[in-house]
DNA sequence: ACAGACCGCGCC
DNA sequence: AAAGGGCGCGGTCTGT
């Protein structure tokens, strides 16, 4: 084949059988314009082929999802540049339509790939024997129906749909940084997070004692389970169990309403202290403890399996291995390999600064123009009070009011109105059951029908007292959830653009850098020592990238936090 | 025995 | 006037 650029490579591939290390398929190749160069092939093993395309062309790839292909090519040391994930693709214009939860494999897309008549409103559940392109293990497709023809098809619908949304540009950057996403979080899997299991055994045998056998408990936690009896009056008690815990305390003569830890803190009893902290030791060995361990790390690396698209607001979430919520004491245990450093970048403060941005709230930017955001806020507005600044922020973007943050949070307002009353605005629509969109169009769900028939039932002249309390506070519920969703989906669109320009910049300039871990607002690159600053120069340039994708000519500034260490612990 | 609800807590 | 967002996970407890 010729060498010259060509737009786009459409992939699809029907895994057969158990693979065996493999992965088999269709590849066709296309030019930009949909034209096809050469006939599709049928590839018993795709990599070497996809390697080859990758070196001579750079190629988009198109498939019908990432995580579904790519660790299988990245087991066979292939490493792809750029995609465009027809699953994440379709849920996004999905979504945007208020269509959440609908079958990947929208029938309508299937009607475009088979050449048929598009239905007007495709049935919300498949049916088990319709074959699907987003599922590709179910069933194959049926006879007659050319796998990249189909790919090809939704993929033109998905251009065409992306076109017709209120800001086309923004949901193309969208489908980029989520398809790029997907390839880094592959990526990210496959390379794992270096971790050092002595480390991490030291740890556990210095808090819980020796690993107990199976069953048993580890020594530290029977010696304060014992003790929480003893406490108690020696009567029967089951500390992993919280109506337990609440009968034990009442037979001591203490009433407490609920065995958390904040709620037992303030109640004095001598039960208290050991309660504390078995609960805090359960936990740790519960959750990451000696079989953690060996479930999820493999030869100095925690593999997690993230799930790009497992949240609405655009967040990732993770399968097995609780990645997103390493405690902070584990992270001694991450420690860059001989010779190599960590650099740890988190956005500082992105949620204001996105809110800020979102509302083009020009005073509030100006006080985001500060390193610490709540300091300068503070300063601004709260008479230096960093710790009352912050809650009113936060009970702005939550929608919370404890603690007394209702003056706060009016101080707030008449200070930055317009800030303020885009959160408002979000939260009055979602109290209308309406829909609202990050900022590069990532979209709440519809409340379900239960929700509206509550609302509903609060509002018929017969409706009690509780059906309207009920009502009133079903619909403060959800537009709790669409205030904080305009500002979590907008900051999710910043750390999606920042991962998916890090990455590019990275591959093409630091290639011995490797993206290891990702949570939110963070993210975790792992080099040789030598090229840390390279790093750091690579980071900053991606968080002034990002914020031109997503936000344009913002005066808002989003400044990355940034630690070049050899263990994860000391970071912050 | 198993599934699913609830609790409580870890992270952002 | 009052109203805290998102997730995953392992434990217990209840219903079948």
């Amino acid at each position: 084949m010729p060498r010259r650029t060509i737009g786009f490579v459409l992939v699809f591939v029907v895994p057969r059988g158990g693979g065996a290390g493999r992965v088999a398929g269709h590849l066709g190749v296309f030019t930009e314009d949909g034209t096809p160069a050469g006939e599709p092939e049928w590839l018993d093993d795709l990599a070497p082929r996809v390697a080859e395309l990758e070196r001579t062309h750079r190629p988009r790839w198109v498939w019908p999802h990432t995580a579904d292909i790519y660790p299988d090519l990245l087991r066979s040391g292939v490493r792809v540049e750029r995609c465009h994930d027809l699953a994440l693709a379709e849920g996004l214009i999905l979504n945007y339509h208020g269509r959440h939860g609908e079958p990947r494999a929208l029938a309508a897309a299937w009607a475009r790939a088979r050449g048929l008549p598009v239905p007007d409103d495709p049935p919300p559940v498949r049916r088990e024997d319709q074959p699907t392109l987003f599922e590709p293990d179910r069933s194959p497709l049926p006879d007659g129906v050319d796998p990249v023809r189909a790919a090809v098809t939704v993929h033109g619908g998905q251009q065409r749909a992306a076109g017709e949304v209120e800001h086309p540009d923004r949901m193309r950057v969208l489908i980029a940084a989520e398809s790029a996403g997907a390839l880094a979080a592959a990526e990210m899997s496959h390379a794992g997070l270096p971790w050092r299991a002595d480390v991490h055994e030291a740890l556990l045998a210095e808090l819980l004692g020796p690993r107990p056998a199976p069953g048993a408990r580890p020594a530290r936690l029977a010696e304060l389970a014992e003790k929480i009896a003893a406490a108690l009056g020696g009567r029967q008690v089951n500390p992993d169990s919280p109506a337990s815990v609440v009968r034990a305390f009442a037979a001591a003569g203490v009433d407490v309403p609920s065995t958390r830890a904040w709620v037992l803190r303030e109640v004095d009893h001598p039960a208290v202290e050991p309660l504390l902290e078995y609960k805090e030791l359960a936990r740790l060995y519960a959750a990451h403890g000696w079989s953690w361990l060996e479930s999820w790390v493999r030869h100095g690396r925690f593999h997690p399996e993230y799930v790009v698209g497992g949240v609405v607001s655009g967040r990732w979430a993770t399968r097995g291995g609780a990645a997103l919520q390493l405690p902070r004491a584990l992270r001694s245990a991450v420690r860059a390999e001989p010779g190599h450093v960590l650099v740890v970048a988190d956005a500082a403060q992105l949620e204001p600064r996105v809110l800020a941005a979102l509302a083009g709230d020009a005073r509030l930017a100006e006080v985001a123009a500060a390193g610490d955001l709540y300091a300068s806020l503070a300063a601004d507005s709260f008479a230096g009070d960093r710790a009352r600044a912050k809650v009113a922020m936060l009970s702005a973007m939550y929608g919370g009011s404890s603690g007394g943050a209702g003056p706060l949070l009016a101080v707030l307002r008449r200070r930055f109105p317009d800030a303020v009353g885009y959160v408002e605005a979000a939260a009055r629509t979602g109290e209308q059951g309406g829909l609202v969109r990050s900022r590069l169009g990532r979209t709440s769900p519809p409340p379900s029908a239960a929700w509206r028939e509550m609302i509903g039932g609060g509002s018929r002249p017969e409706a009690d007292e509780t059906a309207q309390r009920r009502s009133l506070r079903a619909a403060r519920d959800w537009g709790r959830f669409t205030r904080n969703f305009v500002v979590q989906g907008s900051a999710a669109d910043w750390a999606a653009a920042l991962l998916a320009v890090l990455r590019r910049r990275l591959s093409a300039r630091v290639s011995a850098a490797e993206l290891v871990f990702f949570q939110h607002d963070e993210v975790l690159v792992h080099c040789p020592e030598a090229v840390a600053d390279a790093v750091c120069a690579e980071l900053c340039s991606a968080a002034e990238e990002a914020t031109r994708l997503v936000f344009g000519a913002t005066p808002v500034r989003f400044p990355l936090d940034v630690h070049v260490v050899t263990c994860y612990a000391d970071a912050k």
